[in-house]
RNA sequence: GGGCGCGUAGCUCAGCGGAAGAGCACUCGGCUUACAACCGAGGGGUCGCAGGUUCGAACCCUGCCGCGCCCA
């Protein structure tokens, strides 16, 4: 074995080799209990980002230890058809050839789109082959291929026969330069700088507008019932300045009077707030703006985008001196395309809805009732908020990508809903609708589609519900609560995954959001290339806590891939030592073994526990201060003399050595797969670790006795490890020392450890101390360190060590003294402070003696 | 404007009612035959501020200050 670790080719190799052997497939026809994972299907576009690594770290951890412990492991992969995204791809590929898609016409474009899928579409799927996902390839889906296309048009069809999904003309989110309808969710909203211009409308009416350009569509003024400024004017008409046409004063309960001039302009046609108004009193909607954000109102601004209009206009009222206020610049939220940043245009059209309401309430009531848990708990209070507010959802889109809507619109306006299997209607005058559903229409029926749904297949029945959907709380509302929607109304009330597991968002090492523009993106596969996938994903994994962000930093990165090379070496040294891992445990073993075994069965019952509560970092901590404090350090340290020794005390030793690195390569397996895959067949001359069987606690190596004398040991050989580094003794430099009370502090049979870790050398005749260690109450050590000691340094180690004594002692006395603490503090607490208090006055005594030994300065 | 959350060591974070912790960074000393991607030792925090509850508060409550996110 090399003496550092390559990543890179053990991971090319092993990879490979899982796949070829199927270690990833899961059967639905198997025996053993199933833990079902359907992955968040990345968009066919993407490619692998640091969150994309840190969600498939958490899946492939979850996944791993389910499979180790028994348990038909499916996680499901495949990928999103990602509609205006993938469709924009596509568009700008012909824009470069000077064609736009409808020189191509829909089924031509159609086909290019599959074709660009075909040659540069999942190149993620390469690269979480890379992260080691062990995810079961056979079973890769896509939101458009056959069998969830079917899907699709089940669901809609029998949502439409149910009467949740209708067709209306409604306000929705446009985006002007994507021509087509967003739901709420694909708006990002910033705070950007605008203007806010009051415009006088009356003698006695001013509004405020952000979008001063939409006055051409009004057609009311709203004030509040309430408003005594305004009750005369409540059923007259007001004449709309540059247009002259006449509007009435409406009164209306939604007029917040507080703000501004307490009177409102209503343009029913360009507002989603305006559209409520305008349907409670009946008022005409105006469209004054195209499908593109160009003034189609008559007149002036004919033709004028948008953008120009509006200070067009501002400026044309204020030659009329009509503009009673400026405010510039005024900051507001201002609500953007997700996909490509333009500014969003509320726009009146007919579209397609989802009526959420029953359908939400059921996946609130899921979460509510217990069904299905949301970890950590405290993110539940955010899906409420969600699902109990949740908007009617605009599913239709002006796009070519997509699942197009199965209705069909006939000559004498009949409109027809054309499911699976059924006739599409023929003859004359027939026409599908043009539009194409919402992307997470399909994707919110990922947990069941994936697994051959509306089939009864063998799948479904086995891997449905699925057991944990690992996802950032950033989605929670995009996607989770849609698949809750849909998937408890399709399985007949059946949830689509038990628990919800959620991940913060991956930052920089400053916490800050990795971002293009603060050029803080980090390339998850440049880290897998220079520290290895294993290195890559501990990182991830170590800043996990369940809810929270994850920061990451070349840095930390370079720790984990040193906690992989220090796995490396402590199983290189075991097996250049013999250790292995054939027959049973020893029956007569040492202290230092059953110190090493308990220690172990402690950790495999943490990580048990922690793991349940999707404690990831946590996991991390206890195995790597385990593997790197505990095994290393001291069990592989103490091991040497008695190795080199010979023996059955070495015989011994080797198995033990061996166990304990073979579990815990199994426990860090799930985290870094490959790194143990290699050590762990190394070790043991096993085919696999993947398939291994998880550790389980052994109660009966549990062994308080041994802990505490190890403790001892430890504190010992620390102490004197302690009084050679403040006297400047070189750690080569072998010191003469006699060593008492060992007997009394119940570690004498360790004499040998101890001189062998502190390099002590035994004490000859003749020997004279030129300096007394009091390390315990029980042990002390005469030491002759061949000259004089520095007796400042001594006696300075020594005045700290009586500072901390001192301030235990006065902390636990003053407590002791109050009444009120002895007399309500629980007996447990009361006898432990007393405990404390008795141990820093004998340090204390300990000290004073020390002290006092000293030679005066 | 509404809601949620966070302010603990230089940095990033655990701890969430009974002795202030980790990783990285830092200081000192070391090539001790697994590992210098290492070993040994060490320094460093009135736990945002102010009140309150409690025998006891980083932890519970109230207010304030400073950040962040989601929704209008």
């Amino acid at each position: 074995m090399a003496a550092q670790y390559q990543p890179g080719e053990v991971e090319r190799r092993r990879y490979e080799t899982w796949v070829r052997a199927g270690y990833f497939k899961a059967t639905a026809t198997s025996e053993k209990p199933p833990f079902t994972i359907v992955i968040p299907p990345p968009n066919v576009t993407g490619s692998l980002h640091m969150g994309h690594a840190l969600d498939h770290t958490i899946q492939d951890w979850l996944t791993r230890r389910r499979r180790m412990q028994g348990y038909e492991a499916l996680w499901l992969p495949g990928m999103d058809h990602a509609g205006i995204a993938t469709q924009n791809v596509v568009e700008r590929q012909l824009a470069a050839e000077g064609l736009s898609r409808h020189d191509l016409g829909r089924e031509k474009f159609v086909e290019r789109v599959w074709q660009w899928k075909a040659e540069s579409g999942g190149a993620i799927l390469g690269q979480m082959r890379r992260l080691g996902d062990s995810v079961d390839w056979d079973r890769e889906r896509f939101t458009m291929d056959e069998g969830l296309s079917r899907a699709v048009l089940t669901i809609f069809k029998r949502l439409y026969e149910d009467g949740l999904i209708y067709r209306a003309e409604r306000i929705i989110n446009w985006c002007p330069r994507c021509l087509t309808a967003l739901s709420d969710i694909e708006v990002e909203h910033t705070d950007d700088e605008g203007e806010l211009v009051s415009i006088r409308y009356s003698d006695e009416i001013v509004v405020a507008t952000t979008r001063a350009e939409t006055m051409l569509g009004d057609t009311a003024v709203a004030v509040h019932p309430d408003d005594e400024r305004y009750k005369h004017l409540v059923g007259t008409e007001v004449e709309l300045p540059l247009t002259g046409r006449r509007i009435p004063v409406v009164a209306d309960e939604h007029v917040d009077p507080a703000f501004g001039t307490g009177a409102v302009k209503v343009t029913p046609a360009h507002d989603p707030n305006d559209f409520e108004i305008g349907q409670r009193h009946d008022l005409p909607s105006l469209t004054i703006m195209d499908e593109r954000g160009v003034i189609t109102a008559h007149g002036p601004f004919l033709g004028l985008d948008r953008f120009e209009a509006r200070p067009t206009i501002v400026a044309a009222l204020r030659a009329q001196g009509l503009i009673v206020a400026e405010k510039r610049p005024y900051v507001h939220a201002v609500g953007h395309c997700s996909r490509c940043k333009t500014t969003v245009e509320p726009r009146l059209s007919l579209q397609w809805f989802v009526k959420t309401e029953p359908l939400a309430r059921a996946a609130g009531d899921a979460v509510r009732d217990g069904r299905v848990r949301i970890e950590p708990a405290e993110l539940a209070k955010r899906y409420f908020a969600w699902v109990d507010n949740m908007h009617d959802w605009c599913i239709s889109r002006q796009l070519w990508w997509g699942h197009r809507i199965p209705v069909w619109y006939g000559p004498d306006g009949e409109m027809i809903c054309v499911g699976p299997d059924e006739q599409v209607p023929s003859g004359e005058g027939w026409r599908q609708d043009e539009d194409v559903l919402d992307t997470w229409f399909s994707s919110a029926l990922w947990p069941f589609s994936t697994l051959g749904w509306p089939e009864r297949t063998p799948e479904l029945a086995k891997f449905y519900p699925t057991s944990v959907l690992v996802t950032g709380y950033d989605i929670l509302f995009f996607w989770v609560a849609r698949m809750m929607m849909f998937g408890l109304y399709a399985m007949d009330g059946k949830q689509p995954f038990d628990i919800i597991a959620l991940h913060g968002m991956v930052r920089d090492e400053h916490g800050k959001k990795m971002s293009k523009s603060f050029g803080n993106v980090v390339d998850p596969l440049d880290w897998i290339e220079r520290y290895g996938a294993d290195a890559t994903r501990f990182t991830l994994a170590r800043g996990a806590n369940p809810g929270a962000d994850v920061p990451v930093s070349e840095d930390w990165t370079q720790g984990s891939r040193n906690f992989c090379n220090k796995l490396w070496n402590a199983t290189r040294f075991a097996l250049l030592n013999g250790a292995h891992v054939d027959g049973d445990l020893p029956a007569d073993l040492g202290p230092v073994d059953r110190w090493i075994l308990s220690r172990l069965q402690h950790v495999i019952g943490e990580v048990d526990e922690l793991s349940e509560q999707f404690e990831l970092a946590k996991v991390c901590d206890t195995l790597y201060h385990f593997a790197w404090d505990d095994v290393c350090d001291w069990y592989v340290e103490l091991a040497k003399p008695v190795l080199a020794g010979g023996g059955p005390a070495a015989e011994r030793t080797k198995r033990v050595l061996g166990h304990v690195l073979d579990q815990l390569l199994r426990l860090l397996h799930p985290v870094i797969p490959f790194v143990t895959e290699e050590l762990w067949t190394a070790l043991t001359g096993g085919e696999t670790v993947t398939t291994a069987a998880w550790p389980a606690l052994v109660p009966s190596l549990v062994d308080d006795a041994a802990e505490g004398e190890l403790a001892t040991l430890r504190r010992v050989v620390t102490e004197i490890r302690r009084f050679r580094s403040d006297q400047g003794l070189r750690p080569a430099q072998r010191v003469v020392a006699r060593l008492d009370g060992l007997a009394a502090a119940g570690i004498a049979g360790h004499e040998p450890l101890i001189r062998s870790l502190a390099r002590l050398e035994e004490a000859g005749d003749g020997f004279s101390a030129t300096a007394q260690l009091a390390v315990t109450g029980d042990v002390s050590v005469a030491l002759d360190t061949r000259g004089t000691i520095d007796v400042a340094a001594e006696r300075a180690r020594l005045e700290k060590d009586r500072a901390a004594a001192l301030k235990e002692a006065e902390q636990t006395r003053a407590k002791l003294d109050n009444p009120a603490f002895v007399g309500k503090a629980p007996e447990p607490v009361v006898r432990k402070i007393k405990d404390r208090l008795a141990a820093a006055e004998a340090d204390l005594a300990r000290i004073a003696t020390a002290l006092e030994a000293l030679p005066k300065a």
